[in-house]
DNA sequence: CCGAATTTGGAATTTCTGTTCCATTTTGCT
DNA sequence: AGCAAAATGGAACAGAAATTCCAAATTCGG
């Protein structure tokens, strides 16, 4: 039954999963990829289950097992359901687990910011207003180029922008205030921009909205909750409060705005 | 399917059988006695494992699920399941049938991202080991210069730890390829190497990690699960799972380590 | 102590899951 | 471009597990 080459700990598995993992064919290196994700999944799930989340036939998982040294699932997984130790404790009490850590110990803080981050992803269903949101959309699908412009935080949330645009072929430019080579004249009539800025708001980027809102090109703006100048200037506003642990403040709300955003212009412009 | 009075969650199941306990004759008692105390075994055992561990006939232990609500014994299994993996639906399919459906409005999307982010950020707890991101913070809180590297979609990500970590004072650089001018003889003897990379892996990215290492140059790596060639090279990696389906990757869960990590390098740079 | 109701054991049945096999497609090489 | 080798998809098969059913055993009230 146990077959000479196969991973006897879970140990011993990960380690063959690297061995071998470089040299698979695509199906085979997507059921790796899955199974490196979700490792533990392995010993409450079927072939079926585990194939399907893999993206591929059961055949093709079932050879996977076998190239991994077993000679089934079944083989594969009575591996994991032995060192299965007794229910994992849920996500509050790992939470709590990891807040009795040392004050500032590195998993000590990951918790805190996990918390703050699903606070903030909670809030944001609430802070963003679906009208706005698809004026939004409405507003970048419509463009001939969207600008994108996110300066210190927000430079993070303006370069995945600019990644997901083009991503999509949407075309799109980041402007960097990097050499001081200002790319102003590239805005035009019939382009948009789309402004990343929070408290406190670079001057650049409110400079730039102003100047393209005298050019009568679109804005829309990502910002947060506080009254800001760029509404005055007749920007849709999108906003984000983000809940902060201490002086830092998670992006995560903001991201996801980000991506839902790009990903409904993207959808858009393709119909 | 499920049962009118089926427990819902495990909390209920454990109500229900309190209740149930004393009201019942021998055989289903010593059910009840076993699953009492062993119910983390539910999820990875048959009802005949189950029944004999029990001192009871397979048909006795289904009568007992049968009276704990369910309509048989893979229905309560099923429970311990879901409870098990903290159950993630599949957002790759999800996403997948809601662009068949066509169904992009802006909001929709909006929700949809929401939910993948939190259903990240509870997984994250479970993928990063806390002793690894330790080292990584000691690596890192040791090192007199951070070098960050991080392209295509790790860019955001790279920029926000050069952000964060300038914020705190701790002397970091952020490599990029614009311009294609290499930076690579900054990084000197004691410095370390931050590493942000998703598959598919940056040919760049890596061949810096493989040069640093050559001169010694400790690396940490922000990750995904999939089986990487970070790991052999010798580098303290840090894995986050988060959903990927194209251009659409939320990076809440990335960011959110990234926080972390870069608050937990300055906390400990300061003492 | 007898009889009805309840509980139990174990075999029969059915459903579902793991596994294998082979035709088709893709890949890599000359 | 054409061929051989490798990889893949899907359906067919085998096996194991869940579930049901009923006869035998036990319990309990009278």
């Amino acid at each position: 039954m146990a077959e000479p080459g196969a991973p006897a700990s879970v140990k011993e598995f990960e380690e063959r999963l690297l061995d071998v993992a470089l040299s698979l064919p695509k199906r085979l290196k997507q059921c790796a990829d899955y199974v490196a994700a979700n490792i533990d999944r392995i010993a409450v799930s079927t072939v079926a289950e585990m194939a399907e989340a893999a993206g591929v036939q059961p055949s093709a998982f079932m050879r996977f097992c076998q190239i991994m040294g077993f000679s089934g699932y079944s083989e594969m997984q009575r591996l994991f359901r032995e060192s299965y130790v007794g229910g994992w404790p849920d996500y509050a009490t790992r939470l709590d687990h990891l807040r009795e850590m040392g004050e500032n110990s590195g998993p000590r803080l990951l918790a805190e910011f996990v918390d703050a981050g699903r606070a903030s992803l909670e809030n944001l269903l609430n802070t963003v207003d679906p009208t706005a949101l698809e004026q939004a959309v409405e507003v970048l699908a419509g463009a001939n180029l969207i600008h994108i412009i996110g300066l210190r935080r927000s430079f993070p949330v303006a370069s995945y922008l600019a990644y997901a645009f083009e991503k999509m072929q949407v075309p799109a430019m980041l402007h960097s205030v990097a050499g001081r080579l200002d790319s102003t004249s590239a805005i035009r009539p019939g382009d948009a921009l789309l402004a990343v800025t929070f408290s406190p708001y670079s001057a650049e980027t409110l400079d730039l909205v102003e100047l393209v809102r005298g050019r009568d090109v679109p804005v829309v703006a990502l910002t947060d909750a506080s009254v800001n100048p760029l509404r005055k200037l007749g920007a849709v506003t999108l906003t984000v409060s983000e809940v902060d642990f201490g002086a830092f403040r998670s992006l995560s709300a903001t991201l996801c705005l980000a991506i839902a955003l790009s990903t409904a212009v993207g959808a858009q412009r393709r119909s």
